[in-house]
RNA sequence: GGUGAGGUGGCAGAGCGGUUAUGCGUGGGCCUGCAAAGCCUAUACAAGGGGGUUCGACUCCCUCCCUCACCUCCA
């Protein structure tokens, strides 16, 4: 599998001679996630869930950040402890992302739980002489490490030039960064330098290698993290160990609003929990995967309700298959299901093209729905597609709503009663019928000889 | 100003130096008691502008224009 390297802007294949062990930068657990964070933990999920599909041991950690400036601010406001408002919304953020059918990761560290382990970091930063002590905290020496700017393409003369204005004298540069600030706020602690807390760059730079060692296969989050975030991290890391933090740097492009990057600031954020009301999982998960990660995607209603459509169509095509009657030849199926295949692994071997293996999954959806069409579709081609269909379905994260014996049933019984009254030209009854079906959520679909039906998802914005 | 990513048919969105992307939409049809769903079929002669390289460019090079992101916390 490639994947496109920020570092080198090459793609580069990954390495899966051993466990590949990914980092991805988590939240800050201050607020609602958004549809944005949304977008780039699904395309994680979706790069994990691929490479666990071909047996490949993947190790995904992913923090949180729960001391910061924001969360502090927040507590004060709202008259609580710190910790108060980041348990409460990593809370949140399990139940957005569980409700996205997004697979845990191995671990959630958190900043609060491993300040031991950033002052150990710190500590050695200084006594490489890559950190120095000021009057407001401890510093990173930016210009000790000479390959600053390489992730994110800058040279440090302009940052010092172009650095807003710098309110703390105290620093030796504008662009040196905090690893450790003074305070005596919610949250403090203790530290060799004096009582204060984290900054937020050594969290990732310690969790990385803490859990994972030195050279991990992938680092990824938002573009928006490049500079400083991601840069700062590498000059953390590489300055204590030497070597390169990872082998490839993996970095989703934004969502946007009409065009604009969603921002608190700006007031177009659209919370995760607002979405999923909305639209469901399955929709949002494509709706996310309709574009290359890399490049930003527009966020509409109209592109949502396109999700809609198509979703509808596996679903159909799911119910064909789960009511196919009959044996029937399997030669024909055998080759879809080949090619099927090898179209939506070739697609995700390159760089992750999940537009691509998208499309291999609906040409499917059409095939099969083909078949069904013309009555063919025999309890023996379904066994085999609904085998591939479901793999697809498990690497792209969607899920097909369950239903109950008992519903089944009760569809059954209720069709047989309709059979009978169109049987007797009883169309007002037989139609009755049908809307009390529709009511359960299942919408009737009357072929040539038979009548099957199917359970759709309920999408409170689908309107049809 | 610097750096990066882009500008493709009504919309979304890929690949590729020479072959239909695909999907949605839209028109027509099949099926149906009527619908719905599904299917079939038609439809777009697309490539920001201008140069160049080439037998041939949407795909390579140059240039201009435009959009977005990052340069401050940000997924």
């Amino acid at each position: 599998m490639k994947i496109k390297d920020t570092l080198s802007g090459q793609d580069k294949e990954l390495d899966i001679s051993k466990k590949v062990r990914i980092y991805l930068c988590g939240v800050t657990v201050y607020d609602e996630s958004h549809i944005g964070h949304a977008r780039t933990i699904i395309v994680f999920d979706i790069l994990r869930r691929y490479l666990e599909s071909k047996g490949i041991e993947v190790e995904l950690i992913q923090n949180f950040t729960d001391v910061d400036d924001k969360i502090i601010l927040r507590a004060k406001r709202e008259n609580v402890r710190a910790s108060a408002i980041s348990s409460r919304y990593i809370q949140h953020y399990y139940d957005d992302f569980d409700g996205l059918n997004v697979h845990r990761a191995t671990k959630f560290p958190k900043a609060t739980e491993h300040i031991q382990d950033m002052q150990d970091f710190i500590q050695d930063l200084l006594k490489k002489e890559f950190a120095y002590t000021s009057k407001n905290g401890v510093y990173f020496r930016v210009s000790k490490f000479l390959d600053y700017g390489k992730l994110s393409k800058k040279n440090i003369g302009d940052l010092v030039v172009g650095a807003r204005v710098e309110e703390d004298k105290e620093k030796e540069s504008g662009i040196d960064f905090a690893l450790w600030k003074f305070s005596k706020d919610d949250p403090s602690w203790e530290s060799p330098w004096g009582r204060g807390r984290p900054g937020w760059h050594i969290e990732c730079s310690t969790m990385v290698h803490k859990y994972l060692g030195n050279t991990i296969e992938i680092h990824g989050g938002g573009r928006d993290l490049i500079f400083p975030h991601h840069e700062n991290e590498i000059a953390q890391s590489e300055s204590r160990t030497s070597k390169p933090l990872a082998k490839i740097w993996m970095h989703v492009g934004m969502i946007t609003i009409n065009g604009e990057k969603m921002a608190k600031s700006k007031g177009n954020i659209k919370s995760i929990k607002h979405v999923l009301e909305n639209w469901g999982p399955n929709i949002i998960r494509l709706f996310c995967l309709a574009g290359h990660y890399s490049k930003p995607i527009d966020y509409s209603e109209d592109l949502l309700k396109e999700n809609v459509i198509k979703w509808r169509q596996a679903e159909s095509c799911y119910y064909e298959m789960k009511l196919a009657q009959e044996e029937g030849p399997t030669k024909e199926i055998e080759k879809l299901i080949f090619e099927c295949k090898s179209e939506f692994d070739s697609a995700l071997d390159d760089d992750c093209n999940t537009h691509l293996a998208l499309s291999a999954f609906f040409k499917f959806v059409k095939e099969i729905n083909r078949i069904a069409a013309s009555d063919s579709l025999t309890k023996s081609i379904s066994k085999l597609a609904l085998n591939r269909f479901e793999k697809m379905l498990d690497v792209l994260g969607l899920v097909i709503p369950k239903i109950s014996n008992e519903e089944i049933n009760s569809i059954n019984g209720l069709i047989k009663k309709r059979e009978t009254m169109r049987g007797k030209k009883q169309f007002q009854e037989a139609d009755f019928i049908r809307d009390q079906i529709a009511e359960m959520g299942i919408e009737l679909i009357d072929h040539k000889t038979r009548t099957t039906w199917m359970k759709k998802e309920k999408i409170k914005s689908d309107f049809n």
